[in-house]
DNA sequence: GCAATCTTTTTTGTATGCAAAATGAATTTA
DNA sequence: TAAATTCATTTTGCATACAAAAAAGATTGC
């Protein structure tokens, strides 16, 4: 479903299970840069990133053009590229961006997904659950993730999911940040509950305004982790 | 306003312009497969590309990387890169999420544009009135571009102009091949009409469903171009 | 002591070289 | 003849080499 380009968004170890060394290298670099390994505006000295990914220059540079095209690089002529920084205006953005998608990806998906694929998101729902009853927070993003990326791939269009990941790559980032309190995180795991509700009844229209809402809300958490002020109304 | 790595969307001729090599050739491959030049599904050969961009293989590679993650060329592992593949199926996705991307432009540009961007617009309006009228085709897509362009703009939110300039290449390229009709011309003329009169009024809910329409539009004459089938319900 | 200029070093941007994979042609075999 | 195999050519993928630009450091002048 995700084209050949993306084999493997997640956690990426080995090289080895790539064929090609430029692939492997976006992945990796993507994945430095999500995880906050490399920090925002962190400057990406080629030589010393091409010996720790081990590779050599020509592949790694190739990898910087990719993600410079996805946002998550600035390239700066005659000064190589930098980690592209992580202000609260531009997460602002990204969030209204991802607020459109997912809202038309909850549409599409109440009307295209088989009552399969719903049983699939539930039963990630509950694996969720029992992550946040225990307060494994890590775990928690994982599935959190996974669900958001199984309504997508239920709305049944490629480039859709394609434009959501990319700009979703820059949440993820932001993620790492934002220090959820009990409270807010409660809240979360209910707005959860009212999707998954939504997308059994398949109201389309009720899920919409539900992804849009907790995407602003999110959008408040990471703002307030970046030491940003409160996002205009129109999130 | 746009990010640095895309500093000259349109037809660009002299590389001189640029600062750096592998930018221009980026620039310079959007254009050629946005324009046909390339057919899709075309194979890029790197020698004989480079050779006609008067470049070496290592830029082109790193600008075919750049427009891999575009969309608009599709990596081969061991076999390079081809054009991306003009399917009915994909152009399908491309606008409905175009849509979905507009709809929401034209909400913010509703609330944000100044009264001067909306006398610009209707400006760019008339120009493409007059193109119309005398039935030149290139001029009046010049300025039906430039007048979404500018609704996008308005809406003050770089990373949703940034995502939909990409998504609106794919576009760009199908237009190249569907014929209008006068008859379907005049509708289109039309449609812009009321576009601009909701803009006026800062009818944000109704320049939605005009822009999504106008898409949904324009996707069946794609269709019908490509030798495809007509659009599910959804567009 | 500080600023400005020159020099050295590092880093980027581009071209080229080389090995592995793929393509295509020629030959063999059924 | 058609299929399969082998061999030559081409092409890709990666590494390295080299030149121009930038950064860092030393030197001079005030």
């Amino acid at each position: 479903m995700t084209p050949a380009t993306h084999p493997a968004p997640a956690n990426v170890t080995s090289l080895a299970e790539h064929r090609l060394l430029h692939e492997a290298v976006i992945d990796r670099l993507r994945d430095l840069i999500v995880t906050g390994e490399l920090a925002p505006e962190a400057k990406l000295n080629e030589r010393v990133l091409a010996e720790r990914l081990g590779t050599s220059r020509t592949p790694l540079r190739e990898a910087i053009k990719f993600l410079a095209s996805e946002g998550l690089v600035e390239l700066v002529p005659n000064r190589g590229a930098m980690v592209a920084p992580l202000k609260p205006e531009k997460m602002r953005e990204v969030f209204v961006v991802l607020g459109a998608l997912e809202a038309l990806a909850g549409e599409l998906a109440c009307r295209n997904a088989s009552e399969a694929d719903i049983a699939d998101i539930r039963a990630l729902h509950y694996h969720m659950l029992a992550h946040h009853a225990r307060g494994e927070l890590a775990p928690y993003f994982r599935y959190n993730q996974q669900i958001h990326q199984r309504i997508l791939d239920c709305a049944g269009n490629a480039t859709l999911s394609q434009t959501w990941r990319a700009l979703n790559a820059h949440v993820r980032r932001a993620r790492y940040m934002a220090n959820l309190s009990r409270e807010r995180w409660d809240q979360a795991v209910h707005e959860h509950e009212e999707m998954l509700d939504a997308l059994s009844r398949r109201d389309g229209a009720k899920l919409q305004v539900l992804l849009r809402d907790h995407l602003a809300n999110k959008l408040v958490l990471v703002i307030e982790a970046l030491g940003g002020f409160a996002p205009k109304e129109n999130a």
